[in-house]
DNA sequence: ATGATAAAAGACAAAAATATCTTTTATTGT
DNA sequence: ACAATAAAAGATATTTTTGTCTTTTATCAT
């Protein structure tokens, strides 16, 4: 197990490379993206039909088309993608999968799995779309295996 | 998505449960960890003979017989019950699920991610089968629902 | 207008995770 | 020894996640 969903993974991948090629002022089809991210490309389209139609990623139809951010959504937190695919269980939910674990009523990793998704949260809030546009494009990250 | 399997959340649920009963001085059968644990039994059954298999947990059959833990085995690691249902993905993975993800060829979460995967691993390193034995027992924890 | 392009939508397929059921094996108390 | 108990093992079923394929719709360039 992983902390994301392999989609969630895909997603932020794949949502980090069309940051980047907006940055550079282009839109991106589904099959450079799919390359650049090493992804299934049918799977993947099928994600960012999904982030396209929760308004988390811009895209258009045709020749020259493909998907974008605009500079508004390049400032969205990463956390907008993890939602729209994973939603917002690993924000509030309870390390041991109960229900209705709480203050008041906590399970017994509580406490300090509550710094767990503190920091997680923070990290995804902090994080956005497109903070990592310069460094991508000096090629001082990976995105692909 | 949660950070465990739902198979690793029952797992560590009937884990803490079984430990506080090995603390009372009594063995447990399936029955009666998935009542107190709100899991299906066969499920659960298939669970812990994992566990047992492991060496996580011990059991004996027969009558009086059941699941239970010894002393040494209540001071083991919450992160051996995780290992041996989840695997150590969660201990190493990359935040976007890159194979090749490292310090010298790193994914853009990769100095953020680190920061929640070492507070997991402190959690779960940190956190022995027997700790939470005196507040269970005291009725400050729930295990159920 | 029309042909080419590329995403959207819908139906389908495979694999993995979750869950159940039946039979076997070990242990105990009588 | 034997009947009762309880886990182990094996076979099977269901659901969810992951992945693919085909058809439709929107946009662009000519």
């Amino acid at each position: 197990m992983a902390i994301f969903s392999k989609t969630c993974e895909y997603a932020m991948r794949a949502v980090f490379y069309v940051a980047q090629r907006s940055h550079e002022g282009y839109k991106v089809g589904i099959k450079e993206i799919a390359g650049h991210i090493n992804s299934p490309e049918p799977f993947l389209a099928k994600i960012l039909q999904q982030l396209s139609r929760d308004g988390v990623i811009l895209s258009t139809k045709g020749p020259n088309g493909g998907f974008y951010f605009d500079a508004a959504s390049l400032n969205r937190p990463l956390a907008d993608v993890v939602t729209a695919i994973d939603g917002d269980d690993i924000f509030t939910g309870c390390g041991l999968g109960l229900t209705y674990c709480s203050e008041s009523n906590p399970c017994p990793l509580h406490e300090e799995f509550k710094k767990v998704r503190n920091q997680i949260t923070h990290m995804l809030h902090t994080t956005t779309i497109g903070k990592f546009n310069l460094g991508l494009i000096k090629g001082k990250f990976t995105l692909n295996k």
